[in-house]
DNA sequence: ATATTTAACTTTAACGTTAAAGTTAAATAA
DNA sequence: TTATTTAACTTTAACGTTAAAGTTAAATAT
């Protein structure tokens, strides 16, 4: 590999010192014009760009961030992914990426890893409700923001800046809708129970039901920990019961996928023998033929939001202050609970 | 934010020399078993964990590599980027992560960011046939190699490693099984047809329907651009013609879901009235209700190699040696094309 | 005419780490 | 016993950049 350009050959090129190089090329006083006119085009000629690793060295920034995600493949992530990347870009900053594959140990290597990196933040979108692993960046007061999870350890929550959906009112929603369309056996597919996502997404349906009168059934709350596989196996499960659910109601679209693969292969129609609602309003989500009812997140402006509360602390040093935003959520209506079929709701 | 612990620290802690600290963290000879415990044991106490950026200045080596992609919300991408970053991951590297949203000169400036910030290396995704881009890496031997497409000028094309599809035999495959069916009217919905992919693609089907005594139709060849929205509406056009198509290939599954919408709205079955295929195999294409016939290629394995030449290269330092590998690709027969219905080809 | 300011530089030191070149005392060899 | 090797360190310099503290000569002020 070529041996870069550095600014102590263009000093030696222009017979300057290597300071004078550098007041130049980043149009500060302290050279006349005619010297950094001189500098600047020997910069050019010798294709000149500034290493940033020892510009880093000195300032203590690098103008990167880190984000931490569980998996790149499940379709909620990119689009964060995309509304932290353009946020960050604008401000001159780029993203590492570091999948944990849904494990504590991994989310704990990642963080060290991007520490010693020396990112100058990181998001996190994967905490547990109660993970260990944000303790040593709140001691440490080192800027990091959470996004889609927040921790819910009564001492650690409200020391950290997080950007989350009203999850209650999500789970509330889609579980009245189901309710109101005459559903009495509904099925909750939860996400990973640790988190506080699919915790209040639950709380959220339960408490819709008894504002109706209705009671959970609890047998009808299983766990599909945010998977399309597992989802799909508990419904293959769910449907077998002696009394299977009318409806079910998945805390993400990936596993409301894994439920459809579930019913279809049982020759469930979908909404004519069962409703099935989703959550998050992914992409997939709309795709004519899977049209599915479900509730709305906009995850691009949760990963854009988490970056500008990260590059605020950054910037402005600011890491204690807490900011604690939670975003609207929606209930988007396709078809895949019948509701236009119905024509109204039964109650 | 708390100073983070530096060699030094725990040089004066231990009452030792900064480089015999790094040696006994290292664990490199030079110090004895005594102090070497001694040390780590006050650097255990003292949280330290190396600055990679210091060490990243002395050795040139960053253990990160940069990912150019085109958009990370395309569902093709996810998956390569899966395949990059946990090979990667296994040897030590990370992955900065570029979008380049299909501008050329982000491109380049993704790439003059990257080698900026020292990364050891880059896999690019996103090389137009005739990429300028690339020539500085060619003449600067910079480690990269190209995935999914590759350079088609004559001059750097034998210069660079990559690792691709057989684009023009799955272009062929698709085309040949449509016509098989029956179809005489195969539109063809390219992608960017700046790309070797989409050139590829088109070269292999035209080859299929000339090898069966068939020609290809200039008018069915519409470019899509790798985007959902622009084939959505190029197939509109297409159905409204007057000799409409009876069956579209799709040269992604992303671009197919656009071509599904519009037969959906225009009121034609799949594959009853016509037939879609599309290309990739994403995991859209596999749900059930889409059940997209396709060609597939092994996304995760063309990042995992692509990340294993390039991770070769960096630490053979062999840039010069070019790699170029060719993947296999299928055809994935699911309903879309109606071939089940069918039960047999018609010719 | 001399003191003072200013512009345009240069030199030094630092960021955290490590490779390379010393230094010292103990261990081994002749 | 004295020379030689070795172990266990330390010191220095370097990676590329920049902030801070000099230096010099010209411009301005008194």
């Amino acid at each position: 590999m070529r041996k870069k350009t550095t600014i102590k050959d263009i000093a030696k090129a222009a017979d300057v010192s290597a300071t004078a190089v550098s007041m130049a090329m980043n149009n500060k006083p302290g050279v006349s014009q005619k010297t950094r006119r001189k500098i600047q085009k020997i910069a050019e000629k010798l294709q000149y760009s500034p290493n940033f690793i020892a510009r880093s060295l000195i300032s203590n920034r690098s103008y990167t961030i880190g984000f931490i995600l569980n998996s790149i493949t499940d379709p909620f992530f990119p689009e964060l992914a995309k509304g932290i990347e353009e946020y960050a870009n604008k401000q001159g900053y780029n993203l590492l990426l570091c999948n944990t594959k849904r494990d504590l140990q991994t989310e704990k290597k990642s963080i060290d890893m991007l520490r010693s990196k020396g990112v100058d933040g990181i998001i996190l979108a994967t905490v547990l409700k109660d993970d260990p692993n944000i303790v040593p960046l709140i001691e440490d007061e080192f800027p990091f923001v959470l996004i889609n999870r927040h921790s819910m350890n009564p001492d650690l929550k409200n020391k950290t800046s997080y950007v989350v959906l009203d999850n209650f009112r999500g789970g509330y929603m889609g579980m009245e809708h189901l309710y109101r369309l005459g559903h009495d056996r509904i099925a909750v597919i939860t996400g990973n129970v640790n988190t506080s996502t699919a915790i209040l997404r639950t709380e959220g349906s339960i408490k819709a039901l008894s504002d109706y009168g209705a009671k959970m059934d609890r047998e009808l709350i299983v766990e599909g920990r945010f998977q399309r596989q597992i989802a799909y196996e508990a419904a293959i499960k769910l449907i077998a019961m002696e009394a299977p659910p009318t409806a079910y109601f998945a805390q993400d679209d990936y596993m409301a996928i894994g439920i459809r693969e579930a019913l279809f292969e049982k020759g469930l129609r979908i909404p004519e023998d069962v409703a099935l609602m989703g959550f998050d309003d992914t992409e997939i989500a709309s795709f004519a033929g899977i049209d599915l009812t479900t509730i709305s997140q906009n995850k691009y402006e949760m990963g854009a939001m988490g970056a500008k509360i990260l590059i605020e602390k950054i910037e402005k040093n600011s890491t204690g202050v807490v900011s604690q935003l939670i975003l609207e959520s929606g209930l988007i209506i396709r078809k895949s609970c019948g509701y236009a079929l119905q024509g109204a709701y039964s109650r």
